[in-house]
DNA sequence: AGTTCATATCGACGGATGTCAATATCGACG
DNA sequence: CGTCGATATTGACATCCGTCGATATGAACT
């Protein structure tokens, strides 16, 4: 994946005829939560607080290069802090990043209902 | 893709540990939203209402059968109505399953801060 | 029936992505 | 300094996914 922090910024997808730079931006953003290790991994972290990596590895049945790799995803996206204190990696969910998928949704997809 | 239509049920992320099964459907619904063809014909759709597929496929620079297969997706997912009329297909926002993606990112993201 | 037009499906190709074993990095501690 | 332990990086592999050309489906109209 390799993402860059997410920037995009949009008031909701019913606002006007999303960009193309812009949509490519949105679903980046998107395509790191695409992924149910990666869910499951914000979901822990979220519900733990600062999480030391060393506890990650094994409640999801994942090889720990491939959990080290999600947490990266989802550290460049913005969505996790990483925090190295002696040899532990203690992630933190940074929750500012969610305002922007929020915001795509949030638009108006009630009000078109009617 | 072709996804199932949308099921993933959750009161966010921060509720609770995510399950293997809940992760794998959260992460097929945000999948869908990953792609910025798909995104680009949702806003498209939702300014307009309801829009013949016929004035899809010239905006984005893609082929016909290309936008095709995205409708296909986003139908799959209930994110879009399809109705057939004549020789057209018709396509408009079905707003309900978007509550899905906005209930995960709702859950308390913005409590965690402090 | 035959033609035309809009849309869907099929098959194939190429690039992206999740995964793991092996290795590298780097801090702690004896 | 040398080893151990935790995490990150690399490289390789298999699968998934977006894309398109070609073709199929099906409606309208002559």
């Amino acid at each position: 994946m390799e993402v860059k922090t997410i920037t995009a910024c949009c008031d909701g997808l019913l606002a006007a005829p999303l960009g193309e730079a812009a949509a490519e931006d949105l679903a980046a953003a998107f395509k790191v939560m695409a992924d149910p290790v990666r869910l499951r991994l914000l979901s822990i972290i979220a519900a733990q607080g600062e999480t030391c990596a060393c506890n990650l590895t094994a409640p999801l049945g994942k090889s720990q290069p491939t959990i080290s790799h999600h947490l990266s995803v989802l550290t460049d996206a913005g969505l996790l802090h990483r925090e190295k204190r002696g040899k532990w990696a203690w992630y933190s969910v940074a929750p500012d990043r969610f305002a922007v998928l929020r915001d795509a949704l949030s638009g108006t997809p009630d009000l078109v209902r009617r």
